[in-house]
DNA sequence: CTACGCGGTTTGAACGATCCAGAGAAGCCC
DNA sequence: GGGCTTCTCTGGATCGTTCAAACCGCGTAG
């Protein structure tokens, strides 16, 4: 077993020092041509890799990200998350990062690991997947001059008070999602048009419901008449169909625009003979539905949804956090380019079968 | 903004050497007790904690697990391994260990990442997520002497040939689990159960059938009988309903026990008016149905299912892992513990709605 | 009288990379 | 030819930790 190679191997070996190996990796252009090639010739003949831990006790960067693994989350979205994770993982590796996970079971669980990782791996910064009102997480990683990044908005409480510090996000319209799924329905003939979501006051459901609210208002519907065709309900399939079948009863609409595959699945429960089987091509007319997320299950069972982009949700993220990290690293303020740090992506509206009803 | 604290600051403050603050932290044992709290009282009062990359390049590991995240499974039963890496970021967290991502979009790829994550990062080991038929990335970890668990059974060729190397893996029983199905289903009073499965030639899927089948063998039933009781199909909800409708026309059965929680979805939905109804509680025994895997759909709609240990799974995996490494860094043999190193956890059955009609 | 043991601690040398200051050579202008 | 810049490369110091060996005073066995 023959030691692993380091720097000193190659430039022995090319007969170089230590130092001009290590420009051919970091700085080739000050490297004259002839010197460099042959320097690369030995690095691959010996299969030499530069060793992390080192290069990262001089640089003090160890191209390492960290993410924090949620609890599996509720109902059948979890899947987002997941596909986030590996379109980051994926992305972060081709451009020399790597991804750490780490569990914590609330907030201040999830500080502590952020200061332990920043002291003992001087990880380079950290994507937050979810935040909330007054999020104590990014007030504290802003207070130590960390890079961060988060997928989805910090939803201040109040609309943006101008004062209030600001951090770099990428999230995704969800009002511009429902608003396509309106957009799509009306077009098939649609009118009357109902919505099933979440009770008022989370953040991103209250984003989704506007924008149905705001597309069906367009459309001249008076104020009450867009009240009753909504609901918000805790998310499950078993509530999703509940509603639906109340909705049915009351209003009669001729479409679902849902916040989650959960719900549309209910609601597809109760407007289908048996799932899996084609809307009968001839028939007259069984009430559309549209999911959000498009999770494996909405592929599964031909149900229409709103896809979020979450490869490019990823790739911008990273962008982000990697531009704050070399900024924060060679000292410049990278000024307005913070200020412009946000992103909100719009997604896809994935059609399917279950909005392909006839009209 | 004062520097970090090292073993050196740590030292000259409590009056000793670093190495004896080093032996603080890493042998407590060979420290004066009178020495060992004054130094501990340092080490509290200025916040210190070890560099893990200097600690690294002088005992050539790193305390980092490698896991290759899967492009996101197919349907609805991506959750399992979701479930999994948290239990196991969870678990390695508290061991002192942390686990970092990879994807490869094969296995070539993926033995490349082993490579380059052992000569750069040095890995202390890996985690596989899924094994198959004559796993090249099994036999490239061995023949590289690295510390690796798989998280499922290397099913050999052609049964054990006991000549072949073997490696340490955590599996979950599936032919326990369907047996349980079928054991449940028996003492409620069904006779007819039948099996809606995947083709032939699938590992898991085989193992998950033939308990069904040992367990309705046991009743008595002939071969020619079961065969007729069996279905397979590619996994799917809408693959599910139709198998489900099919054994319904032929032979009736009263219920059905499924290789997957998709398919159970299908199959339930073509024996229920409306899934996230209950069953009505009078009614004169719908079909009972049973998935394996206990996802959050499952929960959702009332599916009783059959479900990992994945909590425990990932214990397990680490601990055999775990073991490796430290034989392997203070170069004992590890014998016949290794030999002992394969875990068949049983999976546990969780009863909900679908399997509770009356009889 | 010397060698060795004791437990606890100190000291110097790694580990493998990058940063920094400066050496040497070549090219250019006056 | 001297002075200057520019380009390329070198050698030593350094990051924070652990390892291996040496050291302490002192009693005891050989």
């Amino acid at each position: 077993m023959e030691p692993r190679p380091t720097l000193e191997t190659v430039a022995r070996r090319a007969a170089v020092s230590r130092q001009t190996v290590s420009n051919v990796l970091n700085s080739p252009h000050i490297v004259r041509p002839a010197t460099l090639q042959r320097v690369l010739d030995v690095i691959e003949e010996v299969g030499y890799r530069p060793h992390a831990a080192a290069r990262q006790m001089r640089t003090r960067r160890s191209q390492v990200l960290g993410l924090r693994l949620q609890p599996s989350a509720d109902g059948i979205n979890g899947a987002v998350l997941d596909r986030f994770l590996h379109a980051l993982t994926e992305q972060a590796q081709v451009r020399g990062y790597r991804i750490m996970l780490f569990t914590a079971s609330d907030d201040d669980g999830e500080i502590g690991q952020y200061s332990e990782l920043l002291d003992t791996l001087e990880i380079d910064g950290f994507v937050l997947t979810s935040t909330h009102h007054d999020d104590v997480r990014t007030r504290w990683l802003m207070e130590h001059d960390v890079p961060f990044v988060t997928f989805g908005r910090p939803w201040t409480a109040t609309g943006d008070r101008d004062g209030a510090p600001s951090h770099s996000w990428v999230d995704v319209d969800g009002a511009a999602g429902t608003r396509a799924a309106v957009e799509h329905l009306l077009a098939a003939g649609h009118t009357s048009i109902a919505y099933i979501g979440w009770p008022d006051g989370s953040d991103v459901g209250d984003d989704r419901r506007a924008g149905w609210r705001r597309a069906m208002a367009a459309t001249g519907l008076p104020a009450h008449e867009l009240d009753a065709l909504e609901v918000g309900v805790a998310d499950g399939v078993a509530q999703g169909a509940r509603a639906a079948a109340r909705l049915l009863e009351l209003v009669a609409p001729t479409a679902f625009v849902c916040a989650s595959d959960s719900l549309a699945l209910g609601a597809l429960s109760v407007t289908r003979p048996a799932i899996g089987r084609r809307a009968d091509p001839g028939g007259t007319g069984l009430p559309a539905v549209i999911g959000f997320d498009d999770t494996p299950v909405a592929r599964a069972v031909g149900l229409s949804s709103v896809a979020q982009p979450l490869t490019e949700a990823a790739g911008r993220s990273l962008t982000l956090l990697l531009d704050q990290v070399a900024a924060r690293h060679d000292g410049s303020p990278l000024e307005e380019h913070t200020a412009d740090a946000h992103v909100l992506l719009n997604p896809n509206l994935v059609i399917r079968d279950s909005s392909q009803t006839a009209h």
